[in-house]
RNA sequence: GGAGAAAUGGCAGAGUGGUCUAUUGCGGCAGUCUUGAAAACUGUUGUGGGUUAUACCACCGGGGGUUCGAAUCCCUCUUUCUCCGCCA
């Protein structure tokens, strides 16, 4: 959520911002949003201004009261009848505005960094970096949706059976190898200085909301309607909201947490190769980083975490490529994303694995998660996330990009957790 | 699931209808003293709205109500604690 000062004070920076990122009402919601806060102050400085009266008014009642004068107490009380009719009335005027600027700011989405490329699709991402050789792979190789049959490692139908599609069931060295990224994902972040949270996997509306997922996004979200709980789509919702109304000190920025969960994304509208085997699912794990940094400091960060995750990918032997985002393939809430993606071998495409963004402060306004500066102001911190890593994409690029007509070969780094070295 | 008790500032903990503009202690910050530190003493110390700045307004778990006036009384929700039941 942008913070309204902002709105108030830097209008065109906002509109040109908005432009860049092809929100399509900007001008006519920032102008309701400027108008309903006028209408806001000018009620909230009239409501006040009665208030400051009926309560002169009350302690002279109390006054008189004490000094044994009923009768002008009487008197005295009836003057405020009319005082909190107008009051009432303010009142009213006063939430209904509250209500429409806030249902107002949530519909605009963050603005986007200077260094965000302009464009609007996909293919208008920019490439800032490329790693590694694509794999030629031998005569008979072939997508991993077979390998796991194959290998018996991941039995799509019987997810089916169990819950539906997108549940897979992971067997034998498959359930083995899940494990072992999932540990050498914690290992590396918690070696790199991140803490490891293991957070609840239903959140409340609130968090729901401090992260950015409700209101306008409650589709992907599947919803425990008798307790009011949603499953959580990220690690990022519960441990971004570990700071929701939170006044941190400035000594204690940056905040470094990771966790792994299993994610549960209900996705709608794909098809065919898109959703086939492991490239779309709607329960995955996945290995979440999230900091809350220092304003000043956020893009230095943003760069470390984005070198961090290409490291894991580079030690997993996989070619990836890293896209900055342009402002109009970026999130509703990003500021600056840069996506990872790794070379399928079998399928012959790019696969997304991990997405790292700076949101600046536009969590933190939700979440009012804040810091407390030398100088005794508090003021809203900047968050950022990165997947390190998401598995399923992943497992489908080793699966696919290292298989050979004598198994699959495991990378070095990982034969220590999964105590093979080949699936065969 | 049943019965009872409770929720107050960073923490502890007073306050049960009228200067509460929330007592006090601890902690934090600043100062005095000191070569420096500790101790002692003095001052200061929440969040949000609003103003050029003051004034001013709101907030005692959340929401609603009674009253001229609510931390205090009433309703309701949430959470915590104690006891009982069930349970991996």
């Amino acid at each position: 959520m942008l913070q309204l000062n902002t709105i108030r004070e830097h209008k065109d920076e906002v509109l040109k911002g908005l432009a860049k990122k092809h929100f399509a009402k900007a001008e006519e919601i920032i102008n309701k949003i400027i108008e309903a806060d006028a209408t806001r102050r000018q009620a909230q400085k009239d409501s006040d201004n009665l208030k400051s009266e009926a309560n002169t008014i009350s302690k002279q009642v109390g006054e008189l009261m004490k000094a044994g004068k009923k009768e002008e107490a009487e008197v005295v009380k009836t003057k405020t009848a009319e005082l909190k009719e107008k009051e009432k009335q303010l009142g009213e005027l006063l939430a209904e505005k509250e209500k429409e600027i806030q249902d107002l700011l949530c519909l605009v989405p963050n603005l986007p960094n200077e260094k965000v490329p302009a464009g609007k699709t996909p293919e208008e991402n920019e490439t800032v970096y490329k790693h590694g050789e694509i794999p030629t792979l031998h005569a008979a190789a072939v997508p991993h949706w077979d390998l796991t049959t194959k290998y018996d490692l991941i039995d799509f139908e019987l997810g089916v059976k169990i819950t539906g599609a997108g549940f897979p069931v992971y067997k034998g060295k498959g359930a083995k190898l899940q494990r072992a990224l999932i540990n050498f994902f914690l290992d590396r972040a918690t070696a790199k200085g991140y803490r490891e949270i293991m957070p609840p996997l239903m959140v409340n509306e609130a968090s729901g909301f401090g992260t950015g997922q409700l209101p306008d996004k409650e589709g992907q979200m599947y919803h425990a309607t008798i307790d009011g709980f949603y499953l959580i789509p990220t690690a990022e919702v519960p441990i971004t909201n570990i700071y929701r109304d939170v006044i941190l000190k400035e000594s204690e920025l940056p905040v470094k947490n990771c966790g792994y969960t299993p994610c549960f994304r209900r996705e709608a509208g794909s098809y065919g190769k898109d959703v086939r085997g492991l490239n779309r699912l709607h329960q995955f794990d996945k290995v979440e980083i999230v900091q809350i940094a220092h304003p000043e400091k956020s893009y230095e960060i943003l760069e470390e975490m984005k070198e961090y995750v290409a490291g894991l990918l580079q030690d997993l032997e996989l070619p990836y490529r890293i896209l900055r985002l342009c402002g109009g393939d970026m999130s509703f809430a990003s500021a600056m994303t840069y996506d990872m993606e790794v070379w399928s071998a079998a399928q012959q495409r790019w696969l997304e694995v991990s997405s790292v963004s700076n949101f600046e402060a536009f969590q933190s306004n939700r979440l009012k998660c804040r810091f407390k500066g030398a100088d005794g102001k508090t003021q809203l911190a900047h968050t950022l996330n990165g997947s390190a890593l998401a598995l399923p994409r992943i497992v489908a690029a080793l699966l696919e990009n290292n298989q050979t007509p004598e198994g699959i070969k495991i990378p070095k780094v990982l034969v220590p957790y999964t105590g093979f070295d080949i699936i065969n």
